[in-house]
DNA sequence: ACAAGGAGTGAACGATCATTCACACTGCGC
DNA sequence: GCGCAGTGTGAATGATCGTTCACTCCTTGT
């Protein structure tokens, strides 16, 4: 064999595959599904459109990773919020609105990656994310109902699934400040999302909190 | 002229664009916008492709308004609920509740219009009419407050657009019946459907409702 | 150097569909 | 019956993109 595998060739080979994934997330983060052609991703990668299939046998499974490492990322963030201590109901607050602030970070990316049309393949990859989502609402709720502090009389599951589809909706809503793409950096569009925010997760708490009724009835201490 | 639109022949064409209509909405009904395409719409409507031409501009055109035709009869259906009398509460439950049941009777019809993937034109109808449905839901919202039973520190549109996006998602979500697409007549499904409304009614309720606190600290009356 | 074989290339291919258009057909008034 | 003009036709067109592959270019061990 006069060929092997030498560390310098195994490291441009992950410098590719990494170049490939950033010129993905790039375009699709400016110009969402539209861009997101294979031939814009060699181009806006320096290579050509066949060494693409080099490292990805298709460009439904390259935007699946594009996705998933965006969106695990921010299953890791409110899995971590989940497992801090403390009462359930600021949990599920700082939750929703963390994801909220996050998302609207990058408003574009947030819209492709959630709500934009997009290829029945990808389209898939979505729905997982947002199930592994809606299990750690569904975590938090869970805890929640055993501290006593949230309502009993609906499923934990529906109930994480309506709350994430609220926040999702209110976040790439039409009303929301991802129409007015200007001014991110301001002060006064910082505000304006902070506010959506802690809306958005003020309803989610509510949504599932305990009738007065019972948190009267069986006075608890926090674990 | 040796030519003009005569009662019969007008009558044709108007059964010609119905059941280019009906086809339409037929084949979305059945395998969503996968089958939707121009050249099934023309077989099943018994006519060539070019035919459809004849009646409708484009595809986007003509999927746009069997969209609206459905969706206009939910949004006249959840207006009259808003516009019943009695409190707010109950008509947002009622609301809620009958969207939700009424599109699980279709359940692949739903998807398609709610959520599928599609053609960007086709989507913009359908966020007219999600903004439609936000808007019957808020101005219910808005009542609400007037007669003060409803929360003040949430925007009336956002609160709105949340519990839209809620039970849309709550609707065709992983954990909706809408997967399991067999029994769809038997009176176990219908209870289920009947259970899994009333549990996102009660939470859109709950998260728009004004709490205790509020009502006792700010009696104020309506402008 | 050199051969072996992996890596890179990008023009060409092919599949999918919306859309068109030259032509045939049909109902109409004369 | 005759010819006009609206209507129906469906094969052909064209545009878009994902994917391929015959070829060249490198890297490496001898």
């Amino acid at each position: 064999m006069a060929y092997r595998q030498t560390p310098a060739v195994e490291a441009r080979l992950q410098d590719n595959r990494s170049r490939i994934l950033a010129a993905a997330r790039a375009l699709v983060s400016e110009g969402g599904w539209g861009e997101a052609q294979v031939a814009n991703v060699a181009a806006a990668a320096g290579m050509a459109t066949g060494t693409v299939y080099r490292y990805f046998p298709s460009k439904a499974e390259l935007f699946a990773e594009v996705l998933s490492a965006v969106s695990q990322r921010e299953v890791d963030v409110l899995a971590e919020i989940a497992r801090s201590g403390g009462p359930a109901t600021p949990r599920l607050h700082t939750a929703v609105a963390t994801f909220v602030r996050r998302a609207m970070r990058n408003p574009r990316l947030a819209y492709a990656l959630i709500a934009e049309p997009c290829d029945r393949e990808i389209d898939e990859a979505r729905l997982t994310y947002r199930a592994a989502i809606s299990e750690v609402i569904r975590s938090i709720i869970e805890s929640g109902r055993e501290a006593n502090e949230m309502r009993t009389d609906v499923r934990p599951d529906v109930a994480a699934t309506v709350i994430v589809g609220g926040f999702m909706e209110g976040l790439v809503g039409p009303l929301s400040p991802l129409g007015r793409q200007q001014r991110r950096t301001t002060e006064a569009y910082r505000r304006e999302v902070a506010q959506l925010a802690d809306q958005i997760a003020l309803m989610a708490c509510a949504s599932v909190a305990a009738p007065p009724s019972n948190v009267r009835r069986i006075p608890r201490r926090p674990t």
